[in-house]
DNA sequence: TGACAACTTCTACAGGTGTAGTAGAATTGC
DNA sequence: GCAATTCTACTACACCTGTAGAAGTTGTCA
């Protein structure tokens, strides 16, 4: 399922923490993007329309949780990325990001702990 | 500058090799997205007017050479995924390429080369 | 020099997206 | 019980995107 960016924003609101009414989301929204409650209310309806969140009633208020979760939002958003941008292949992917050197020092560190972190966990697992 | 799914199969077409006519790059999309003739013209023109190629006339025909590079545009889309999808951050989406083991394990031995490579690599010139 | 091919520009249109107002229903506070 | 508040549903609308036809222009081959 692929998410606009608006609606990334507003799931990014609800995995925060949910469930969540429509109101709590616009508080957490804050003015960032300076959405009215309607806007917000509207792209909820949608978002429920395609699934991507479940809606129930509790008397005049609704209430919401996320359906699609978000890894699998990332999941798809990172694949739609890849075959567009990058060649279908996760090779040239990370190969930009490191010749990019849009990461910093430290952030390049930390990523060669994960990926060995990785490194091990997929040796129990694969 | 973001570029929409059909832009990016107009515009990966025209990287491929540049200078090109519409009729070339046509010929080169063959009918994977099977566009019409005039379709592809009307993506150009597009592209042309958000200055993401440039249009030389010839006579009758138009030429097309890219104006945003292919890094440039892969730059902004990787951004703007990072951005919505993950936190802003880089750690996020290494981490996340990593635990959803999508990497076949030669990858992931290969990524660990090109990482330790542009450690290196950064060494030098950070 | 005329017909056919290829190219261009103009125009169109449906569906999606961002954005929000309005009106009516439910809740609440006094 | 009624007014103020809050919520929902419905409606709207402009812009973007994917898609392409129609008509006009230019090039080319006989």
């Amino acid at each position: 399922m692929k998410l606009t960016e608006a609606q990334w924003q507003i799931m990014n609101a609800l995995w925060e923490n949910w469930p969540a009414t429509a109101r709590q989301i616009a508080d957490r929204l804050g003015n960032d993007p300076n959405w009215a409650y309607t806007t917000i209310k509207t792209m909820l309806t949608r978002l429920a329309e395609k699934k991507a969140v479940k809606e129930t009633k509790k008397g005049n208020i609704s209430i919401y949780e996320p359906v699609l979760t978000k890894a699998g939002a990332q999941r798809s958003a990172l694949k739609s990325l890849v075959n567009q941008a990058f060649d279908g292949a996760f090779g040239p992917l990370m190969h930009f990001m490191l010749e990019e050197q849009k990461l910093p020092e430290n952030q390049k560190e930390e990523l060669l702990k994960v990926l060995k972190a990785g490194e091990q966990k997929g040796a129990e697992n694969d």
